[in-house]
DNA sequence: GTCTATATGCAGATAGAC
DNA sequence: GTCTATCTGCATATAGAC
């Protein structure tokens, strides 16, 4: 589900400049806020003008919606990825750390900017359904690969639900601190969270290396 | 230490207007985000004229200042209390996450707001200060009270530190999920997080009832 | 201490040439 | 598709009366 094209359909524009646009807007919201930014900036950045941006999108608000959008889109693509690449349980909620450790920034990002929409008084369907999408998507995919090491008697009986909520909720809070205070080492606390999780599945993180 | 007081000195205001700007204020940056509050939304929910607010604040970042600050010392002020209170280290730990349940208002004001000074391109050595006093005594506070456990043998050996940098972020976690989506259900939250801390601490949650 | 009035600047957005 | 030029409105901030 691709839904970062802007709101008027360019017939051949020269490689994604909508996209372009899209990518230097996310990097300056979660920078300085999506109110500190001007769409100057944007277009400064970007190395066009300013009235460009407003035959892509329809306004600034807009061009929030498909910022949004797409790193909704490129987050759950990175979970699906990790899903598909593994077979046993505990490679998958490995590989899942691993991931948010080196390339944490969509989700970073995501966060950041979220926040920053639920401030603002007027609001989107659009944007509420993406913001939803990511973090349904996220407990729901969370809870299968813990119900499946459950099965799989890998993993201790747990409330699978509730731990994929603490799991996604710590996630932000290191997204957080991080941007907080950049001096903090995340990656250590990432490592934190793996030994806590599988603590509580009464599980070693050892590597499975599930083949497949 | 209390550092809420405005630039300019005023010899004996009628019962803190200060304060009384700095609560409104606080209100509004938490609900819409601080760039997106207006002088006149503070002035006008606060029931004063605009020119007002800078004859407390030297100019809207200065109320900022004041605003974070604020924040800090109320936050800070209910952990001491919460020491003060108990003798026993488990009480400590079930009061501090009981305490964020009740009160979870200055804090979840400060993360958000936080995150939004952070944006901004003008710096303050004193805003940063604030935080960073907040984010300290949080982590030097729990990890007291974590050690002292472990000193009086009721918890198991763990890394004091570490755990309680994991169980700050993991609160930062909770406020912003229920800043993103207030449908959450931050209460249970909680109790999963203790679940998990006591797990950690191999100590039930059961409280000792430290007299004292 | 609190108000009225206003200066100043800039952000979002549009019209229209190329 | 991309630009120049410009309109409009509003937010921060000040001057000064009361």
């Amino acid at each position: 589900m691709k839904t970062t094209t802007s709101w008027r359909k360019p017939g051949r524009n020269k490689i994604g400049r909508s996209d372009d646009l899209i990518n230097v807007a996310s990097d300056l919201f979660m920078e300085r806020g999506f109110e500190s930014v001007t769409i100057k900036d944007i277009a400064q950045s970007a190395g066009v003008n300013t009235a460009l941006i407003y035959y892509y999108f329809k306004n600034k608000e807009d061009l929030l919606r498909a910022t949004i959008e797409s790193l909704v889109d490129q987050a759950l693509l990175t979970y699906q990825e990790i899903h598909a690449k593994h077979d046993h349980p505990k490679d998958v909620i490995n590989d899942w750390i691993d991931t948010h450790v080196q390339v944490r920034d969509p989700i970073r990002k995501l966060v950041k900017i979220s926040l920053d929409y639920c401030g603002l008084s007027r609001k989107s369907r659009q944007i509420d359904k993406a913001i939803n999408r990511f973090y349904d998507n996220e407990r729901d995919m969370l809870t299968k690969v813990i119900t499946q090491g459950m099965n799989k008697k890998v993993f201790d009986q747990v409330d699978a639900a509730r731990l994929a909520a603490f799991i996604s909720m710590h996630l932000d809070g290191i997204m957080v601190a991080s941007v907080i205070r950049p001096e903090i080492d995340s990656e250590s606390a990432m490592e934190f969270l793996r030994q806590v999780v599988f603590g509580s599945l009464g599980a070693e993180p050892a590597p499975e290396n599930g083949r497949d």
